[in-house]
DNA sequence: ACTTTAGCCTGTCGGC
DNA sequence: TGCCGACAGGCTAAAG
C-alpha cells in the first residue's frame, strides 16, 4: 500500500523514462477508477511532451503544456514503464505510449486508485486546502502543536490528518510515534511542544530514509523497476503485534484508532 | 463552523 | 473446494 515513500520511490522510478519524451497516445482500458478518467485525457495528451513529473501528497503529476495528469496509486496501484508490446494483464487499465516504444503503464487491481485531469494554471481540487510536505521546512513541531490544541483525536489519527501534514499513512504514523516515544492513542491537544518537535524530526528521519531504501513492500508494492522496498526490515511497530519490542523486550500491542490498526510498545510510548 | 466518526469502494487471504 | 468475514487507504457524507 503505497504511502508517501513509495510514491516518491515510483516517480524516481520513472522520471528518467518520461521526462522530455513525447507521449504518443493514450490507451483507457477502463474508466471507472475511484473516480471515472476524464475522457479529454485522451484527445488532449497524444502528442504532448512531459515536462516534469512531480509528486505533491500521495499524487504523481505529470506536467505537459495542454494540462497536468494526476495519478494517485490508491492501495493497490502501481506505474511501470514497459516495453511497448508487453502483453496485457488483467488490472492493467491504462496506457501511456511514448515515443521511445515503451509505455508508462498503470495497474491497479482494486482500482482505488485515480487518474485526474487538471488544465494549465489550475488547481484541482482535491489538491487544494492539504496540509504541508513533511519533507520540506514548512512542516515542524510548531504546526503540528498549533494545529493540535482542544483537539481531542488520538495524536496518530491527528498525523494521519491530510489537512494537517499529508502523505504520512498508518505504518508510517506507527513508526514514527514508536520513534518518538509517543503513545498513539494520547489526545493529540495533550502532546507538548518539546514532544510535536521531536515527533516531527522523527517523521522526516523515517520518510527520507525509507525513500533511500525504495519504500516497504507490504503485499503489492514494487518499484517501477520490480524490485522491492527494502524499509519492511526495519519496521520497529508495525504489523509487530505479539512480537517482542526491539528496543526493551516487551510485547508490541496493537488497538484501533480511527479504524486503523495502530502497533504500539507500552514501555516505551507514553 | 469545525471536528470526529462511519461508510464505501474491491480483491486477497485465512479459516472453516 | 467453496464460502465468508476481515482487512487495507483515503475520500465523502453524516453526526456530533
Amino acid at each position: 500500500m503505497p504511502e508517501l515513500p513509495e510514491v516518491e520511490t515510483t516517480r524516481r522510478g520513472i522520471a528518467p523514462h518520461i521526462e522530455g519524451r513525447r507521449i504518443t497516445g493514450v490507451v483507457l482500458r477502463r474508466p471507472d477508477l475511484r473516480w471515472p478518467i476524464p475522457p479529454e485525457i485522451a484527445s488532449l495528451l497524444p502528442g504532448q511532451v512531459v515536462d516534469s513529473v512531480e509528486r505533491r501528497a500521495k499524487y504523481l503529476l505529470l506536467h505537459t503544456a495542454a494540462g497536468t495528469a494526476l495519478l494517485h496509486l490508491g492501495m493497490s496501484g502501481m506505474l511501470r514503464v514497459l516495453p511497448g508490446d508487453t502483453p496485457i494483464g488483467k488490472h492493467d487499465h491504462v496506457d501511456f505510449v511514448l515515443d521511445s516504444d515503451r509505455a508508462l503503464r498503470f495497474t491497479d487491481p482494486r482500482r482505488f486508485g485515480a487518474l485526474l485531469w487538471q488544465m494549465p494554471g489550475e488547481t484541482h481540487e482535491l489538491l487544494t486546502g492539504i496540509g504541508p510536505e513533511p519533507l520540506t521546512d514548512a512542516f515542524d513541531g510548531d504546526v503540528l502543536w498549533h494545529l493540535s490544541r482542544g483537539r481531542s483525536a488520538s495524536v496518530k489519527t491527528f498525523l494521519m490528518d491530510n489537512a494537517v501534514v499529508v502523505g504520512v499513512g498508518n505504518i508510517y504514523a506507527s513508526e514514527a510515534l514508536f520513534a518518538a516515544g509517543i503513545d498513539p492513542r494520547r489526545a493529540a491537544g495533550k502532546v507538548s511542544r518539546e514532544r510535536y518537535a521531536r515527533l516531527a524530526t522523527e517523521v522526516k528521519r523515517i520518510l527520507a530514509y525509507a525513500i533511500e531504501r525504495g519504500g516497504t513492500t507490504l503485499r503489492d508494492f514494487l518499484a517501477p523497476d520490480g524490485a522491492p522496498g527494502y524499509f519492511f526490515q526495519e519496521l520497529n511497530a508495525y504489523g509487530r503485534a505479539g512480537e517482542a519490542c526491539k528496543a526493551c523486550g516487551t510485547p508490541i500491542r496493537v488497538v484501533t484508532l480511527g479504524q486503523r490498526a495502530s502497533f504500539y510498545c507500552p514501555t516505551c510510548q507514553r
